[in-house]
DNA sequence: ATGGCGCGGGGTCCGCGA
């Protein structure tokens, strides 16, 4: 199973871009956030796809794709406020998990939020033997683990996205029994799925890592390869997304 | 790119994103 993550930054905006995604990588499962539409304006992308939609007008909301039966699913859960971000499908087998973690800020409303968010996420999750079953979360966590995932770490000292609360929670994740497969292939350099519009940040290398797929140990035994599209990201047309697709593939 | 943001809603700007 060839599963792709991708913050696609408004689907109708991106459309083109998504289905040359989907054909040149044989992707069987994309899991989308910020699709930044309502359920019913949501675009046709390949036809061979069952898709669960969960949006909303204007801001927000993820929507995961398959080519295989969708044999559960779930819109929304209490974590997430009003604001689509939060997607279960069973698909193959395999307990996915799509979600988009609201920013936050400093330590104002939004960080209580976003805090508020993960307690309800590893609250949901419990439902799971993470040592038995086939579980993968993936998404954009809007979380810069550790100094790997920050092009600057003292610039990003303090902010949002790599405050200490969130690298915590990040570690909770792995102390649980989940594997970043994105830094397990890349122990020891940073690798970033995110570069912001502004400043020409992409052209500078000055990007974060946002995005993760994180999966419980029976489903990593199965773990084939991985592919982060920088290359899509640098493109100039179409305008490309300020995050970039990640693309994991399975032996299920 | 040898320069420097893009999106949607409903506007000729604003709020938002991280």
């Amino acid at each position: 199973m060839r599963i792709c993550t991708f913050n696609v930054n408004s689907i109708r905006s991106r459309l083109e871009i998504v289905q040359n995604l989907v054909n040149d990588y044989n992707i069987e499962v994309l899991c989308m956030q910020e699709i930044k539409v309502e359920n019913k304006d949501f675009p046709l992308i390949d036809k061979d796809f069952e898709c669960v939609i969960h949006g909303q007008k204007k801001l927000h909301g993820v929507a995961t794709c398959s080519k295989f039966p969708i044999e559960e699913s779930q819109k929304g859960f209490e974590g997430e406020l009003n604001e689509p971000r939060f997607i279960y499908t069973l698909i193959n087998g395999v307990h996915i998990i799509n979600i988009y973690a609201p920013l936050g800020d400093n330590y104002g409303d939004r960080f209580e939020y976003k805090m508020y968010f993960y307690d309800k996420l590893f609250e949901w999750l419990r439902r799971f033997d993470l040592s038995k079953d086939k579980v993968l979360i993936c998404g954009d966590f809007n979380i810069s683990h550790t100094e790997l995932d920050v092009w600057d770490e003292v610039i990003w000292e303090g902010e949002v996205t790599h405050l200490p609360e969130e690298k915590a929670i990040l570690s909770k994740f792995l102390d649980i029994g989940f594997v970043d497969i994105i830094r397990k292939e890349y122990p020891n350099e940073k690798v970033f799925t995110f570069y912001d519009y502004r400043g020409a940040a992409v052209y500078k290398n000055e990007g974060l890592r946002l995005d993760y797929i994180l999966v419980t140990k029976p489903l990593f035994e199965k773990f084939k390869n991985l592919e982060i599209l920088t290359s899509i990201r640098r493109k100039r047309k179409p305008t490309p997304s300020d995050h970039v697709p990640v693309i994991a593939e399975f032996d299920v």
